[in-house]
DNA sequence: CGTGCGATGTATCGGTCCGATACATCGCGG
DNA sequence: CCGCGATGTATCGGACCGATACATCGCACG
């Protein structure tokens, strides 16, 4: 892919849990992964020459291919999990590429992120039980909603942790919910994915 | 207050919605602040001389106290809205000071922040909708959580609007939810808090 | 038929914030 | 009495954002 392609793929990937990756920060970085060797410039795809001729006297465009090192680069950094891989943006990146990991490596991600959201709930409790009378009704509400939001994604998380025990696919049917959309047929179960091909 | 204390107060009023303030952050900001005369350097109340005496011996620790001026520009700061008033981080610092000021400014804010939400919403119901086949189980989980978020966002949105109308307090009982905490006795009413006394 | 505008695309720059670190004192318990 | 965690101020490098510049393509609208 090319930088904008890979950035509009990011976003529809991340737009869930964070902005869009800003270009100060996308083209340094593909530069310093190709430096690295995790990358390497591909060329513009002419595609023979006479089709599509517009795009070919288009300049600029580099397009980027991942490397044998890349790639298991990335499997390293999806598997290893550091303090960084349980805070909001560091698992919804992790969470985003679970299919291209194996499935302990899933579990210890949910678990540890859990363990992070059940301490931020309990500082939600103590602050909400003993210095509720120093705050204002704003800021108490402020953290209510925080700790709904806490409780909320542990549960979220034990069914996935559940499913991910037993195997299945993460469906989550969403037992009582406001159930409409019924065309999302479940794609392929994404355990021990290993085979893919460039 | 002097910068550590400062941010421990700001970690105990935003903590829902932010990590606390770096000292890499916090004191070149201090030192901004009180270089545009929006806040001063006070005296490290020796109290009396001979009361803590432990303390009076202590180096350093910088107490600052807002002036005139800075009370002004917080004002026009929290009343002003831009769209950055309307992000995640933007939105909670704004809320978590709700209190100083007045109800327009407030439903405003609430509003802009709605408008937002549902923006959010409606993306993520694109994808779920027509790139869904294209995406593996996980990220369209992931993809379902944040819509799940953003739906119960603009409800709690909802309620605070239609608080704030009706001019009663944020209490928020949470209507049918499992209910347990009722200690919690609602603050004054913070409507128009128009006198605060340095 | 042209003209303007939004999407596509690469790139840089200044500024802000974080994360780590250094250093010093205080209070407390072992 | 010694260490350790809380309190407290401070700096530095690096990462990232937001704005901006610049160029081309395709399409709609007058």
């Amino acid at each position: 892919m090319h930088g904008y392609e890979l950035r509009k793929e990011l976003t529809a990937k991340l737009g869930a849990i964070r902005a869009a990756i800003s270009y100060g920060s996308l083209y340094p970085t593909l530069r310093r992964l190709q430096a690295a060797g995790w990358i390497t410039e591909a060329a513009e795809t002419p595609a023979t020459a006479e089709e599509v001729p517009a795009l070919t006297s288009r300049r600029g465009r580099v397009v980027y291919k991942i490397t044998a090192e890349g790639k298991e680069r990335f499997a390293q950094l999806i598997a290893q999990a550091g303090p960084e891989t349980y805070d909001d943006t560091g698992f919804g990146v992790h969470f985003a590429f679970f299919a291209r990991t194996d499935q302990a490596t899933r579990l210890r991600i949910l678990e540890g992120r859990r363990r992070t959201i059940e301490e931020r709930r309990e500082g939600l409790r103590d602050v909400l039980g003993r210095a509720a009378e120093r705050l204002d009704a704003y800021t108490l509400e402020l953290q209510r909603h925080g700790l709904d939001a806490c409780e909320r994604e542990v549960r979220w998380l034990e069914e996935l942790i559940a499913n991910e025990r037993s195997g299945r696919a993460p469906t989550v049917p969403q037992p009582g919910t406001a159930g409409g959309r019924r065309d999302n047929n479940s794609p392929p179960p994404p355990g021990e994915s290993r085979k893919e091909r460039p």
